[in-house]
DNA sequence: AAGCCGGGGAG
DNA sequence: CTCCCAGGCTT
């Protein structure tokens, strides 16, 4: 739809990684010398989790989990408890697997091939590119969701980011610089995470904007079109929200738990109800020998 | 391609 | 209140 703009990206991955030089945020796992267990860590809790949350549990985990083998010889209980409030506790259990498979299939090293890293349970697309590329300086490209926003604007001139795809993968391997391509995405994602934000872009502080496409093109705001394909989900309400009372629950106590002290944090039986049977299907709970709920052990 | 899966903080 | 967040998995 769209017109294809023309842009020279080449000139503007020096002005890139000047940008990110100055501006790039100190996060816990930047630091050299981090590990690519800490890498892969990192990422995971990074799923739709703001990284100004995921830092203090990543600090913890690290001294506790130092590597997978070490991870791997945890409880899913201590786990799920250690995730803690991070959202999403299916993603712990993953990661939990993730490093068993390390351990039996791997020697206990993070692989650093991306269809290695594709075949461990929790690593999709973007996590098995983002552990090659910051673990290991493989020149692969890492298209997250920061990337698909800064690319859509600053080289085809639209808005926003719309619906995630593979297909993205080679317009971005396509402007990876031959040399530092892993400081080229982290900068992309950078920027796309302090400048080039989802609803408000700071264009004024932003190092591409004389030659970004979407602000050349006059600034358009997102089309009807696009506006209608975001849908955001909500949550008040949901089953994800009683799934969230039910384990804060399960989390906080120190013994297994009768059903009484469940049915009191949701007041509809048959929301509630399909909450519980799910969190046991999802193995996120059980229910021991007197019927009580706890976390797995 | 669309729906589901937590929770918090900014606007 | 709505929106978003270094996504992944299932259908």
């Amino acid at each position: 739809m769209g017109m294809p703009m023309i842009v020279d990206w080449p000139t503007m991955v020096p002005t890139l990684l000047t940008w990110f030089h100055l501006h790039e945020r100190p996060l816990a796992w930047r630091e050299p010398g981090t590990s690519a267990w800490g890498i892969l860590l990192s990422e995971v809790m990074s799923q739709q989790t703001p990284v100004s949350r995921v830092e203090p549990v990543w600090r913890e985990w690290m001294e506790r989990w130092p590597d997978p083998a070490a991870f791997a010889q945890a409880s899913p209980a201590e786990v799920l408890r250690a995730w803690g409030k991070l959202g999403y506790p299916r993603r712990a259990l993953r990661l939990l697997e993730c490093a068993q498979v390390i351990v039996s299939r791997h020697d206990g090293r993070v692989p650093d091939d991306v269809d290695d890293l594709l075949a461990l349970p929790g690593v999709g697309d973007y996590t098995a590119r983002a552990v090659a590329c910051f673990a290991y300086g493989h020149n692969v490209p890492v298209v997250d969701t920061n990337v698909r926003r800064v690319v859509r604007r600053a080289v085809e001139g639209r808005f926003l980011a719309g619906t995630a795809s593979k297909s993205e993968l080679p317009a971005v391997a396509g402007l990876l610089p031959a040399e530092d391509g892993p400081r080229f995405s982290a900068a992309l994602m950078e920027l796309g995470a302090l400048v080039c934000t989802a609803t408000s872009p700071r264009c004024g502080e932003c190092p591409l904007r004389k030659e970004c496409a979407w602000v050349a093109a006059g600034s358009p705001p997102p089309t009807a079109e696009e506006l209608a394909k975001k849908k955001v989900q909500k949550f008040a309400g949901t089953d994800r929200q009683v799934r969230g009372l039910i384990m804060d629950v399960l989390r906080g106590a120190e013994a297994p738990v009768p059903q009484s002290e469940i049915d009191v944090v949701w007041p509809d039986d048959v929301q509630r109800s399909r909450a519980l049977f799910s969190l046991l299907a999802d193995g996120l709970a059980e229910q021991d020998d007197a019927g009580l709920f706890r976390l797995p052990r």
